[in-house]
DNA sequence: TATCCGTGGGC
DNA sequence: TGCCCAAGGAT
């Protein structure tokens, strides 16, 4: 039986490890660029090397699946609305925000418009290339400094996301917690020490690739990976280790239904996170004690698990108005952002 | 270091 | 259904 197989009642179909990658880095990266020069994907960043355009869809594809931007055609109509800096520094937040719907973690955006302002005025409208200065950027972190760096200027900036997380943790065997500073040191110094120095471009795409094709977090296709005779692991199902995750919440929201004479009773979220975001207007499970229930919700947020009620009430019965509270035309509903769960909810009940 | 931030899809 | 996961970053 396999090391670490132990309560199985099955093996990884794998080919056999041959070689370390490490010690073999040239021919770990002649087997990653030719595999990636022969099938790797023609996604549509691909295509350029436009500084704005590929933090457009490093920051578009920060958890965020490639499926759901490239489906929805997202990384193209942005870019369509926003094909520069100029563009985007001076549009307002509401159509930021409405650009962006349905892609979730809203600050995204935002910071993408601090950016573009920040690399207009500090930078001439050229984005630096050395990590150190992309990495002042909001909204920019190490993986997304290492990305603009490769990707745009080929420069030879190492990176690590989730995929090549999971492609390392397999290749070297290694259970260090990947979330840990520790695990992710770690991470970062392979990712150096493999780097392609001469085709960074290539080789940061190829690896991280190889995490969404072949070495998948369940099911990885271990049989046809190119690199698998420098991977050690033959328990892949089980890398990349993490830390326990904390509980969900449960949570229950008391909404609102109000609507008057071709308008709807909405409120505008204040605080700093969801700030411009439309929703229906909440109450104490007590104010809607006496309301009509018109149906019940579920979504998830984080670790939260929120069972979202729905009460008609009458323009009387609505209570005095929050300050955040506002009548909104029905026909403009369209147009204001909001979270996909509340539209959800509130175009089934307006339907 | 721990927690927060959204959403859609897979199983 | 409930949980996991996805080209992370800010606080």
């Amino acid at each position: 039986m396999n090391p670490g197989s132990e309560g199985r009642d099955w093996v990884v179909l794998k080919p056999e490890y041959l070689s370390n990658a490490l010690q073999n880095a040239e021919r770990f990266r002649a087997c990653l660029r030719e595999w990636f020069e022969a099938d790797g994907q023609d996604h549509p960043w691909r295509k350029t090397t436009d500084p704005w355009a590929i933090l457009v869809s490093e920051v578009m594809l920060q958890q965020t699946t490639v499926a759901a931007v490239r489906a929805g055609r997202r990384f193209e109509l942005f870019l369509t609305e926003f094909p520069d800096l100029a563009t985007i520094s001076v549009a307002p937040e509401e159509q930021l925000l409405k650009a962006w719907e349905g892609l979730g973690y809203y600050n995204r955006v935002r910071n993408l418009q601090k950016t573009a302002r920040a690399v207009l005025e500090d930078w001439g409208g050229v984005f630096p290339r050395a990590v150190p200065d992309l990495l002042a950027l909001p909204g920019v972190g190490p993986y997304t400094a290492g990305a603009i760096a490769s990707f745009a200027y080929n420069e030879p900036a190492p990176i690590v996301d989730g995929n090549i997380a999971r492609v390392l943790a397999r290749v070297f065997d290694d259970l260090t917690e990947v979330d840990s500073s520790q695990g992710k040191a770690l991470l970062w110094n392979w990712s150096e020490e493999l780097l392609d120095k001469v085709n960074p471009r290539i080789f940061n795409s190829a690896l991280m690739e190889i995490g969404q094709v072949f070495c998948r977090p369940k099911n990885p296709n271990c049989m046809v990976c190119p690199i698998a005779e420098f991977c050690i692991t033959r328990v892949p199902d089980r890398l990349p280790n993490k830390k326990a995750k904390v509980k969900t919440i449960a949570v229950v929201e008391h909404a609102l239904v109000v609507r008057k004479a071709g308008k709807i009773l909405l409120a505008k979220e204040e605080g700093s996170r969801r700030k411009g975001f439309y929703r229906l207007p909440l109450r104490t499970a007590e104010e809607v004690a006496d309301l009509e229930l018109l149906r019940t919700s579920k979504y998830a947020i984080t670790k939260h698990r929120v069972t979202l009620h729905l009460y008609r009430a009458l323009e009387a019965a609505g209570q005095e108005l929050r300050k955040e509270e506002r009548w909104v035309p029905l026909k403009e509903v369209t147009e204001l952002p909001m979270a996909s769960p509340v539209r959800r909810a509130l175009e089934e009940v307006l339907s």
